[in-house]
DNA sequence: CGGCAAGTTGAGCCAGGTCAACTCCGGTGG
DNA sequence: CCACCGGAGTTGACCTGGCTCAACTTGCCG
């Protein structure tokens, strides 16, 4: 008796992972989208290009870290948002105001959707619908969370908040400190926060001296003190500098 | 023959626009979803606090301006989206990172819906699902727009932008000028760009010595030169100056 | 016409940008 | 095994855009 699931979903973090779109898939409707589908694996710097996003505007990322990326006139780029495993990339009607790229920061996996099949999937689905839904709405509200921080926030306390972004979206724990993985270069981690490397730089520096984050290695940092993390993120300013004053 | 629409829904922007979500709906689903919502009139300054969108998360917004407020430790407060006639927001899940509120900023009238009967008519009538579909994409494109915006552009810039934004998102032409109508105050659009009032007047200031913009009152502005006030929200710098030197 | 809030203007200061030099590190070939 | 290389990341010195604070003007409503 053979499963007819197609051999490149069966390895997919899409299916595997119950809590995925394609894991809410019956059989027949996997195979259906995935019949429509294309599979890629992407590199550093590999971009989709406009002509493919206008074909194929709904990506699913099973593995990597994608970016949508927005370049001004005079050269100065910018990452609005990062994908990872699990997110589905819906872009459809998107080209009102900047025309960006989405690029892969590192080896990744991707699937390109059909528009059609992937529409009416969701529209008889609803198991599949609120899934896709749900990614959606975290979506937004990552990028919600993503302007505040760019608005108003210092450098520090915007490197902060995407110290612990990374470690919801990808954690894990080791006795009582808290590892957060740093899933891109400092450069790309600059443009995302809209500072420049040597801001980043410094203020890694910095948090380091407060005894906050200690470096495992350039792209895994443990976090020592979670509690004054959080507040310097949410612009407690000094909430690293008094233990300083108390042991001085 | 009596129309059994509830007349609440009949004045409303959300029925009445034929794109918009309830205007999808068949009476029996109006009905049923008027049933269980609550619509209310708010003034400047009035919020849906915590508890509120706790239990109903889901609020349609059928006139005037809601702001999604965000406050820091220190006092600090910025406005993170702006929602507008005809947004359906779904703040289902939001509790992740900041603690934000949604806040009126002038005279409003909003709806709230039952995430029940929503959930349901969305799951069964793909057509309105389509459509709150599509303003959700519309709502995380802006929030992308704008996290791009604030994150490397200049004060100017993200004016620049930000009067785009209002053009675009409810415009009128007049002979050939383009009417921009600003729909907030000085002091919420400055949080919402992330620059203190202060530098939203001198911006301001700089746009109409350039010839680029000229006020009617506070509140409307029209664009004289759109061209220019495109390269100058991408980042072409000098755009505005360039006109300057050559008469000068 | 007064009174108050909203918006504007001006002067000085500092966080973070800029540019250049330096260190670190992994890969490669003699 | 080490010398070399190139790209990533870091450090330092200086400079500027926008914040701060305070005074002023404007516009709105009774």
């Amino acid at each position: 008796m053979t499963t007819p699931i197609p051999n490149i979903c069966k390895s997919c973090t899409l299916h595997c992972d119950p809590n995925r779109f394609c894991a809410r898939l019956t059989t027949e409707e996997l195979i259906k989208l995935n019949g429509k589908s294309h599979s890629a694996s992407m590199k550093r710097g590999d971009a989709l290009s406009d002509e493919t996003l206008m074909q194929w505007p709904i990506v699913a990322v099973s593995a990597g870290v994608l970016s949508l990326q927005h370049l001004m006139a005079d050269g100065r780029k910018s990452i609005a948002a990062l994908y990872m495993q699990g997110d589905i990339i819906d872009l459809r009607g998107i080209s009102n105001r900047n025309r960006c790229s989405l690029i892969s920061l590192g080896a990744s996996k991707v699937c390109r959707l059909s528009p059609e099949v992937f529409e009416q999937v969701v529209s008889t689905n609803s198991d599949a619908q609120t899934s896709v839904w749900k990614n959606l709405r975290e979506q937004t509200f990552r990028a919600i969370d993503h302007s505040v921080d760019m608005s108003k926030k210092q450098a520090l306390e915007k490197l902060a908040s995407f110290i612990i972004e990374c470690n919801h979206r990808a954690f894990s724990t080791k006795e009582d400190t808290i590892i957060a993985k740093i899933p891109v270069r400092r450069v790309d981690l600059a443009e995302y926060i809209g500072v420049q490397p040597e801001t980043v730089s410094r203020c890694f520096k910095d948090l380091q001296n407060r005894g906050i984050i200690e470096f495992e290695n350039l792209s895994v940092v443990t976090i020592q003190d979670v509690v004054t993390l959080r507040k310097i993120a949410n612009g407690d300013w000094n909430a690293g500098i008094q233990k300083v004053k108390v042991t001085g």
